[in-house]
DNA sequence: AGCACGCCGACT
DNA sequence: GTCGGCGTGCTC
């Protein structure tokens, strides 16, 4: 009897299970397979085909085994490249196998569908580069030899990295290669397939989450076999694609944690990135205007004759000129009109729209007010799910639950003390708009947030209407922060970024800076003085004055004495485990009997870890689920890992809940 | 993660 | 009686 090891999508046994190889299917390793389990069928991936009974090494009965049912498909199979991969990040984000492979791929499908990719017109010559570039260019393509190599490209905002993007594909088109562009969100999709589909005569693919199942499918299997050279335009998932000819990976962004994917398998996709290229002995670039700690880190102190940085912005263009905007200054008269603008905020929009310029206003929440409460009792409104206040949304009148579907009209009066008086507390996108709209009301003043901009068409349109001055300021969260290159914005306003400072959690300080410097860097792109004001509760911060100065060394050597002090990452690498269940009860326990475990286990073995919590989770309530959580930190990254893996194997939980592991977290819930 | 089984209280 | 909520055990 032949037996294979397959792994499954079911969490069971690890995913990893064993199954009876009949010849007459002619299975291989990589196939993609139904397998019985229980009393329903799933989908496997054979990993290893033709061992005997003694060769599996798990202890199983040899009459528990049953034989594989059928083949899923025939047109498609894992390389085993691709196996290699997988097996990689499922041991280092310790997340079972089948399940990350199943996660990962599209939906198999039986009927083939039509396939178009967006033709690059090549239309126009590369434009000219700046000498800073040209250097720049010549010396990446030289290193660029069919190895792996990872570089750094860190420009400031504005400095035209893309044009050194551009040269380097098109250098890999010219030697039949394909290039993966790695790029944070989807919102930038539009503005990369445009400047590309002009300079560049191949077929370029975007790879999203507005791309439907059967288009991913066929793209999964077109680009397996495709022998032309192509370029793909992806958000993070794109880095399982099955690219045949890939020649370089390019991650756009890099500092950006829109590459950490959150639910499922934890991953970071530009770490994913670097592996992926070290396999397949491709080089990877790195592009950030605000590098994060590690990587810069990294370049610095191991690679940094791969280090390449444009200090200068392109078109004669400036970097803005940054003014720290002291919300505590003139408590004694506050215009409540105009609110939470400052009489000076309202006059440098205005200067800026009779120049017929566009203004782009920044802050990082949604809605009209973060919260409501009873003036006189104090009573505050919070979901009955949730440990959340409810968030106001002015328009639609309504107090709604940013983690779950909760919804009630807003109050009139407070249920504990009748009072009516109700106070609105902070602010939001859909505040800020209003406020503009009241002040400048022959203008037009546009939103976009997840709130307005619900789908891929409203956000390509309503980029389009700024793009084409039919906004004159436009309100928005994150969404507008990142890489877009608007013509005519010399004016950004920011605020909120206080609350991201008081973030409990090693990185405030860093994702502060980079936000920050991002929006700003929104401003003045296009040849002329511009100005960014920060509204804030705390300009002597020094994360403002770095902001302030543009400068990144400051901050960075600021910052990495704080994790060597506080041991850190990059001194350190930590992990997160989340425990969760309906029943609190339950959490508590369970968390105080698995803390008891760990730290035994850390203490007799491995030493260098240190085990914090259990504790609440940042919101230990979500959607009546309640989540505990440890940090894990330890030095020498091979105890981390032979720790959470020792815990998975030997840990047996004695209630019902949920664990989940989170190797490198970007933030700590 | 599913799915079944079996135990219990609530409802006509 | 029997419907359904949920605790528990099992799946190569």
């Amino acid at each position: 009897m032949k037996y294979c090891r397959v792994a499954v999508n079911s969490p069971f046994n690890d995913s990893l299970l064993n199954y009876i190889q009949e010849d007459k299917w002619g299975f291989a390793e990589g196939d993609l397979v139904s397998v019985p389990l229980g009393r329903r069928t799933i989908e496997g991936c054979l990993l290893k085909t033709n061992l005997s009974f003694l060769q599996l090494d798990d202890s199983i009965s040899e009459e528990k085994i049953k034989p594989i049912e059928a083949f899923l498909t025939r047109e498609f199979k894992l390389s085993s490249e691709e196996i290699l991969f997988y097996q990689w990040i499922a041991s280092y984000y310790h997340y079972p196998l089948g399940k990350l492979i199943f996660d990962c791929l599209p939906r198999i499908l039986k009927k083939p569908h039509k396939l178009s990719a967006v033709k690059g017109m090549g239309a126009c010559p590369l434009p000219t580069m700046t000498s800073g570039q040209t250097a720049i260019w010549l010396k990446i393509r030289k290193e660029i030899d069919g190895t792996f190599k990872k570089f750094l490209l860190h420009g400031v905002t504005g400095s035209g990295k893309t044009i050194i993007y551009l040269n380097l594909i098109q250098e890999m088109l010219l030697q039949n290669k394909s290039v993966l562009f790695l790029l944070p969100e989807i919102n930038l999709t539009p503005q990369f397939i445009q400047t590309f589909s002009e300079y560049l005569k191949v077929d370029i693919y975007p790879y999203n989450s507005s791309i439907s199942n059967s288009k991913k499918y066929e793209m999964w299997k077109t680009l397996k076999n495709k022998n032309e050279p192509s370029v793909i335009i992806g958000v993070r998932s794109s880095i399982f694609l099955p690219i045949n000819n890939l020649g370089l990976i390019i991650v756009d962004e890099e500092h950006d944690h829109s590459f950490k994917q959150e639910d499922r398998c934890p991953y970071n996709a530009r770490d994913l990135a670097i592996k992926k290229a070290s396999l397949l002995s491709v080089p990877v670039i790195l592009g950030s205007a605000t590098p994060s700690v590690e990587t810069y880190y990294h370049f610095k102190t191991k690679a940094d004759e791969n280090y390449f940085s444009l200090k200068e912005r392109v078109n004669q263009s400036k970097l803005p000129f940054i003014e720290l905007v002291d919300l505590r200054k003139n408590k004694s008269y506050e215009n409540p009109e105009i609110w939470p603008f400052k009489e000076h905020s309202i006059k440098k929009i205005q200067e800026a729209l009779a120049k017929n310029e566009q203004v782009v206003v920044f802050v990082n929440r949604l809605g009209y007010a973060n919260y409501l409460q009873c003036s006189a009792c104090g009573y505050q409104f919070y979901c009955p799910n949730c440990t959340i206040n409810l968030k106001y949304f002015h328009k639609k009148n309504e107090i709604q639950c940013q983690y779950c579907e909760y919804t009630d009209k807003k109050p009139e009066i407070c249920p504990q003390c009748s009072n009516l008086n109700i106070l609105q507390i902070g602010f939001g996108t859909e505040k800020l708009q209003q406020v503009l709209k009241k002040v400048f009301p022959s203008k037009t003043i546009g939103r976009f947030d997840r709130d307005d901009v619900t789908t891929f068409k409203k956000l390509e349109q309503r980029l389009d209407d700024f793009h084409q001055g039919k906004i004159d300021v436009l309100v928005g969260t994150q969404m507008l922060s990142k890489g877009h290159n608007f013509k005519n914005v010399n004016l950004v306003l920011i605020f909120g970024v206080d609350l991201q400072l008081n973030f409990p959690d090693f990185r405030s300080n860093e994702r502060a800076y980079q936000l920050l410097t991002q929006i700003s860097g929104r401003s003045g792109r296009f040849g002329k003085d511009s100005e960014v004001l920060i509204h804030t509760l705390a300009p002597e911060n020094r994360v403002y004055q770095y902001v302030k100065d543009h400068d990144f060394n400051l901050f960075y050597d600021d910052e990495i004495k704080l994790r060597k002090m506080s041991k850190s990452p990059p001194y350190s690498k930590i992990a997160i485990i989340y425990v969760t269940s309906q029943k609190q009860k339950d959490v508590i326990e369970e968390a105080e009997l698995m803390g008891d475990f760990l730290k035994n286990l850390a203490e007799k073995f491995f030493n260098d870890v240190v085990i914090l919590g259990p504790r609440t989770a940042l919101i230990e309530k979500k959607v009546n689920k309640y989540t505990w959580v440890f940090m894990l930190r330890g030095e020498n990254i091979n105890n981390l890992h032979n720790l959470l893996s020792t815990m998975k194997k030997k840990y047996i939980p004695t209630k019902r809940v949920g664990i989940k592991i989170d190797v490198d977290p970007y933030q700590i819930q």
